[in-house]
RNA sequence: GGGGUAGUAGCUCAGUUGGUUAGAGCGCCUGCCUGUCACGCAGGAGGCCGCGGGUUCAAGUCCCGUCUAUCCCGCCA
């Protein structure tokens, strides 16, 4: 078990070892270096592994020797010059196997700090398997979490040997561990299915690739197995899983690489209520196996309205509260003409939230609080700061009666020293940019110490009830909201013709601390309404529709099960789990924001031989071409 | 495509209003040291101040451009 406290990003961060595992007993030596404790001593053992540090006292000096599992103590002395003399030409991160005795520490010598502190090894025999050169950074956890992330990335091989470092890839490999334990304790079949499969425009971009057997032809990198899994459906399958690789061609971010895993899971004969049961006893099992964490089930439930109208954004932290009051009909008659023309249009809504104790935000903050709420489309930020005599300060206090000053002060509860901050646009943007506000808000609350969050807190949040269809302005038409393979809520089905952007779809997410780390839905499974949804709602020409899907759609006249399935961010989730600032964290060889990988230094060019049999040309383009 | 931040020794950083020979800690090298575990002590080496251009008597410092990393917006069905 992994112990991982409240600070634990701190405390991970000192502790130089990990706790120690099932003993085993690999090759060359006989414990490894997490294994020692008094019980051994006397025991003549061999240990491998690298040199952490060493210090030289003369006559007598000290390794270090790390393995992944740990540090042990070796001792040499001026007894056996030979030795004495071979251990002076050792350094640091050499790998080198040593044998000798197990010797109890003196009372004095003692290292509480390390788990086999209350041993030493007495060298009596040195072979040194590789010298290395000085590595280019710090290997210790605490330096080289500052050092620059492209340096670590170029030498990914060494930054992987933090305990740090280790520790997340073990976390990653044994939440795999305990995914297949509970999936296949639920009779899921784990199948693999193509990365290399057909372009399908829709969404997000793609990675192509060309078809040597198949001259002006490409394949798309699979963006999901989505297909591939409603069609395991179709073939019987009923409960199908995989860790699946999939490549998206879009901008990076802190969350998003070019290639990720996703848990990927697809079953038959279910409805809603079973895949989150199912999925819950998942998390669970997770948690409990990778940290010993019992979670809480059922998670809670949140509507897309709810999570959208009180927190302002569909994957809600609700590891605190800042919700939003709604107060769009109490400033339909005020005399601030900004509120009141908002009010009245229709789709316009005046949102308020409360930041207990944030009165005293400075000059600089309240400005970058004003900026964020502007780049979300807010033509300034409302806002009224109560001193500590209960005094309203706000230039805009002074256009409010005294019934809507009421409405404030009773559904907000207003205390002195808090901050009310408002948003009023279309409802949808108006709770946006309070949303994103909120986010900032609590990053001040924490900084003055007066909010906690901790990460060892898991607020699972299932958000349910999305619209089906979003209807996207650019493009004067209805995208599905998901994807196009969501079923629609069984009342709602009528409403497809008459009012698509009210439909709501069968649609969950999974969300944990404010991010998404899963989603998925009920599937269509009937060809007419499959087709419907493809022609009628989205508007995707028949001849699209039957080149993209055409397969699906004739699946489906052949016997298709009801079914639904989610997909979980693999990455996202374990980067939740170790407390890590971004999945590059957690993912063994990341790239770069430029796609990059710094390490093997690829992406390259492809020579002319390989482009001629790909039947690929590259062309310079010049500026006038590229404006096209 | 756009906005923010950063780039000075191997690493992390400081560098004032533009002004002498660019500094610190860690690391590295040499020597000393028998109980250290952030060992200690003494000495030493190490710099295209990201790159290119400009302003100036004078640029690490000011201006323009550019590259790289990172955070965010757009994008991610």
């Amino acid at each position: 078990m992994l112990f991982l406290s409240c600070a634990r990003r701190r405390h991970a961060a000192r502790s130089r070892t990990l706790p120690a595992t099932a003993a085993y007993c690999p090759m060359k030596r006989t414990h490894t270096c997490n294994a020692l404790r008094r019980d051994q001593v006397g025991q003549e053992v061999t240990l491998v592994g690298w040199v952490d540090v060493r210090r030289d006292h003369g006559g007598i000096q000290f390794i270090d020797l790390r393995d992944r599992e740990g540090i042990t103590q070796i001792l040499f002395t001026n007894e056996d010059a030979e030795l004495s003399q071979q251990a002076d030409r050792i350094r640091p991160e050499s790998v080198i196997e040593v044998t000798g005795t197990v010797r109890a520490r003196g009372e004095s010598e003692v290292n509480a700090k390390l788990p086999t502190g209350e041993i030493e090894v007495v060298a009596r025999q040195l072979t040194i398997h590789n010298v290395a050169e000085t590595p280019p950074f710090p290997l210790d956890d605490d330096k080289a979490n500052k050092v620059n992330e492209d340096l670590r990335l170029q030498y990914r091989f060494l930054d992987l040997r933090r305990p740090n470092m280790y520790r997340n890839l073990r976390v990653r490999s044994k939440a795999a561990k305990a995914m297949r334990d509970y999936l296949d304790s639920q009779e899921f079949l784990e199948i693999e299915t193509p990365s290399l499969f057909k372009s399908t425009p829709e969404g997000a971009r793609e990675f192509l690739v060309p078809s040597r057997l198949n001259p002006g032809k490409f394949y798309a990198l699979n963006q999901s197995p989505q297909q591939y899994k409603q069609m395991l459906m179709v073939a019987g399958v009923e409960r199908y899983y995989q860790l699946a690789r999939c490549f998206r061609d879009e901008d990076l971010r802190a969350d998003r690489q070019p290639e990720f895993t996703q848990i990927d899971i697809e079953m038959s004969f279910i409805d809603r209520e079973d895949m989150y049961a199912t999925m819950e006893g998942l998390m669970k099992r997770i948690w409990k196996d990778v940290l010993g964490v019992d979670l809480q089930t059922p998670f809670p439930r949140m509507s897309y309205f709810e999570a959208m109208n009180r927190y302002g954004v569909d994957k809600p932290d609700t590891r605190f509260g800042l919700t939003f009051e709604d107060f769009t009909e109490a400033f339909k008659n005020s005399s601030f003409k900004v509120f009141k023309t908002i009010a009245n249009s229709g789709d316009g809504a005046i949102k308020a939230m409360k930041v207990p104790e944030l009165a005293d935000l400075t000059q600089g903050e309240h400005r970058d609080l004003e900026n964020t709420a502007k780049n979300f489309g807010a033509k300034g930020l409302a806002f009224i700061r109560i001193d500590e005599s209960g005094e309203w300060k706000s230039p805009i206090v002074k256009f409010f009666s005294d019934e809507e000053k009421a409405a404030l002060q009773e559904r907000l509860d207003i205390q002195p020293g808090d901050l009310v901050l408002f948003s009023a646009a279309e409802w949808e943007r108006a709770c946006t940019i309070l949303g994103r506000v909120r986010l900032e808000c609590a990053k001040l609350l924490v900084k003055r110490e007066k909010l906690e969050l901790s990460a060892s807190q898991y607020n699972f949040l299932w958000v349910i009830e999305f619209p089906l269809m979003l209807h996207d302005e650019e493009q004067g038409r209805y995208v599905a909201a998901h994807h196009p393979f969501t079923a629609p809520v069984p009342e709602d089905v009528e409403l497809l013709d008459s009012d698509p952007k009210a439909v709501r779809g069968q649609h969950y997410d999974l969300v944990l601390n404010g991010w998404e780390i899963g989603g998925g839905s009920i599937r269509i499974h009937q060809p007419e309404l499959q087709k419907k949804v493809f022609e009628d709602v989205l508007q995707i020409p028949k001849d699209v529709v039957q080149e993209r899907f055409g397969y699906m759609l004739n699946a489906f006249r052949y016997g298709a099960p009801p079914h639904g399935g989610i997909a979980f961010g693999f990455d996202r989730m374990i980067t939740l789990m170790t407390g890590a600032t971004s999945i590059r964290e957690v993912i063994a060889f990341p790239k770069t924001q430029k796609g990059q990988d710094l390490m093997a230094d690829a992406p390259t060019t492809a020579t002319p031989r390989q482009l001629r049999d790909l039947h690929i040309e590259t062309v310079e383009l010049d500026e006038e071409a590229d404006a096209e």
